[in-house]
DNA sequence: CAAACATATGAATAACTGTTCATATATTAT
DNA sequence: ATAATATATGAACAGTTATTCATATGTTTG
């Protein structure tokens, strides 16, 4: 009874009676849950992945390394759209560039990012 | 010059003259580009994972089955608030359930999920 | 230096999203 | 059947986001 009441929301008291909560599990991963920090992170680093124009250049760059107007080509959106979405990408730790000359040639930051697209592509197709 | 016409973006026609452009690489990646359709099945599935309150829901849910208001506890978000992000979890194929008299058991969908939280966790922690 | 080029950026707007509140549905117990 | 429990759902509102338009920045060329 003492456990209960120390778990129990205080939004909605009413919930100690639960029958199907698992006091056991409840206490146990409480400790282990991801912080509030890592969660937003987390949800930040994927809200980066949650938009169709910024997922085709990220599958573009996949190819090679390549300068803005390549990306703007082949996606097929206006320049300063391909710009804004390569900032979010970049603040996101997904993208790095380089430049040459006029051009910036943007590409895949690291590993994680490809392991990522390819571990969503797998899950859509099944 | 044929073959930069045929590249040529509609919208801004100034760019066939890009110093920069690999014409090469473009021609041979869009033939492999990611379909309009494939991209938007991987940003919707992101977008189920760009929010604080699921990617929390999702890391209890990698500590075993778990019914609603355990979750509600763990996360400490309404009851509401906890069904509505469960269903878009369930929609994006990132969690299923069982009922098990009057409360219903989340689980992690698949092992796509479990890869992708922890290539994303990792990639924050760098 | 001036002009052209390649890309970035700020503001504005339309569309979308997450939470809350109130209520509905489904299951079990009395 | 009625009440209680566990969860789902619809509407509404505040906050966020992606694009467009106009303009700015940085680089090369003449």
């Amino acid at each position: 009874m003492t456990d209960e009441k120390e778990l129990m929301c205080s939004e909605c008291p009413h919930h100690v009676e639960c029958g199907g909560k698992n006091i056991e599990l409840v206490k146990r991963l409480a400790d282990k849950m991801i912080t509030e920090e890592e969660a937003y992170f987390v949800s930040e680093l994927f809200k980066a992945l949650s938009d169709m124009t910024r997922v085709r250049i990220l599958f573009c760059l996949l190819g090679g390394e390549m300068c803005v107007c390549d990306i703007q080509e082949l996606v097929g959106v206006s320049q300063s759209a391909v710009s804004h979405q390569l900032r979010t990408l970049k603040q996101a730790g997904l993208v790095k560039y380089r430049r040459e000359g006029k051009s910036l040639y943007y590409s895949i930051a690291d590993g994680h990012v490809s392991t990522m697209l390819a571990t969503g592509l797998e899950h859509i197709s099944e």
